[in-house]
DNA sequence: CTGAAAGCGCTTACAG
DNA sequence: CTGAAAGCGCTTACAG
């Protein structure tokens, strides 16, 4: 271990050149004369310099550092997105904190406080904040805010997301038109998923159809979940000929147990996701889904965080929109 | 948003008091007279002060700040044991940065420069650093370096894991037991795999078995690529009786695609994961697998670091072991 | 193109 | 128990 990390200081003294001009050529190179440059480079190299980025961050105040906060990352819808978020990020010199909220966002205002202590640039959530006094500090903190996953109404700063009841309705509108008559919902107890629903519910009584029935399960959801509900269908007095489930996991869980129980899917019961994870495509029989783009919503993040950085104009509600994707499960 | 937000000057003006009382107040409240911690909360509840963790960073070279190097998150083997990680580190006043390395770890050195210049505390590594030039430079950082999930034959700093070859030789051992006869392996191609699959077949062997056939995979394994093997399986020149996968994701689509081919697991084909997700419990025939105790890790991790922080004694090779479970497919 | 100096917002050894 | 002052390691407006 060295004594001492090398500071500018030393790789400016090395240089013969001040800490002033080492720091411009650490970050904007081009305005250091060239011959000046070959020899902090050198110098650099000779003491092994690392650049404190902390340090930087406290004197520009901008620390490059964004607040990713998530309810889990062990078996979650959003790491898709996550993944795709810090890889955006990373790309632009950003670092990534992540930080987890829990299952029912009860570590939120907790992980919020944390964030703003860190001073970072900018906190992404994916779950929603409820707490009206918690939406109000993240208001007045000047900070930029981006909510995805959802479109809120009233946005705390920036939303890149979709529209839960339209993604409900949607599948309503789908399963209507191929024909299915009773559908069963199987309803995560999450806000959006609970907006899914409704969304679903409304559009299908509302086209004429008998309310569905449904039965809801616990957050994070899973494929255990799936057989479960399978199991509980016996218990409704009518039997559903499509199950709308509230994530992938659960579509293929249901899908295991129907056939382990010789009921085929799609023939006798047909089963719908929601996630569109790889493994939707790769079923047997393939599941049929609803695509959110983690990669497109990372893009538009960056591209509004960008845009708050370099003060030009950009929309703060973004909808990414969703597909539903047809594939043989319904 | 406000103008400015409010400093430890503010809120020492407000208290009457200097600076260094607040700092003193916020970072070890015992210290201070308790009627000046008073004045001092309410100052801080009037200002709306949030203390500058930074800034805070930067004066006591401490960041409090631990980088987690990972290969990915959309679907990972490690994910249990980060999420468990970033939990006990949380709840010790730290944050994770997560960064992520790509599958082949090709990001690698460029994330451990990023950490290092972040002056981050520690960096927590899932993946294998194969370079001598940056596992030399992260011994000389005088950084802690935590590697996880194997036990290197010359750790650079702290390593909390286990064995791979040992989880190889015990599933060879568990499964001749069974009285299995023809092992094939589906290696994921990742050093880890590998050393499992030299492991299992050196024991295979050395107990008088036949040389197991093996089909590599893509990392990061995932479910389709269980089916592929499954089906792959019809080019073998003799048919196995047992396919030791892995991962359970690889496990979990086997078992899918033979139960659609008419084939029995385990009756006319027995199977085993690795990792031990949830899923391998709640799967039809639930999946025999590997155990990892991810939250044992975590823990020992934040162990190692805390008695770096204080000065004390501890191990720095932590075997966590692994446990076989046995279940319904092999 | 470059330097001297002030400032980012804290912490802490020293002194009282 | 508390304050004045130096220091953590950078960046940048100002001046030349």
């Amino acid at each position: 271990m060295a004594n001492r990390n090398p500071r500018l200081d030393d790789v400016a003294a090395m240089a013969g050149v001040s800490a002033a001009t080492v720091s411009r050529f650490l970050n904007n190179p081009a305005v250091v004369a060239s011959a000046t440059g070959v020899r902090i480079r050198e110098a650099i190299e000779a003491t092994g310099y690392v650049q404190n980025l902390a340090a930087g961050a406290l004197a520009t105040s901008r620390s490059r550092i964004i607040a990713a906060l998530v309810p889990d990352i062990a078996q979650s819808i959003f790491n898709d997105t996550v993944e795709a978020m810090i890889e955006e990020l990373a790309s632009d010199g950003n670092s990534v904190m992540l930080a987890l909220t829990g299952a029912d966002n009860r570590g939120l205002t907790r992980e919020i406080n944390m964030a703003l202590a860190r001073r970072v640039d900018a906190i992404i959530l994916t779950g929603i904040v409820s707490e009206p006094e918690t939406r109000q500090r993240l208001r007045s903190a000047g900070i930029t805010v981006v909510e995805t996953w959802g479109m809120p109404e009233d946005p705390i700063d920036i939303a890149v997301g979709f529209s839960h009841r339209a993604v409900g309705e949607e599948l309503a509108r789908f399963l209507r038109a191929r024909g299915y008559r009773r559908p069963h919902l199987v309803v995560p107890r999450s806000t959006r998923a609970e907006r899914r629903a409704t969304g679903f519910t409304t559009r299908w009584v509302h086209d004429g159809g008998p309310s569905p029935t449904r039965m809801e399960v616990n957050v994070p959801s899973h494929f255990g979940q799936g057989r479960l509900s399978f199991r509980a269908l016996a218990d409704l007095p009518e039997q559903p000929d499509v199950v709308v489930c509230g994530s992938d996991w659960i579509a293929q869980g249901l899908i295991v147990e129907a056939n382990a129980a010789g009921v085929r899917v799609p023939d006798q019961l047909a089963v719908v996701g929601f996630g569109n994870l790889r493994m939707a495509g790769d079923m047997r029989p393939t599941i049929t889904s609803v695509d959110v783009d983690g990669a497109r919503i990372a893009r538009e993040v960056l591209r509004a965080l960008r845009a708050r950085a370099a003060g030009e104009p950009f929309d703060t509600m973004i909808d990414v929109g969703f597909r539903v994707i047809a594939r043989e499960s319904a």
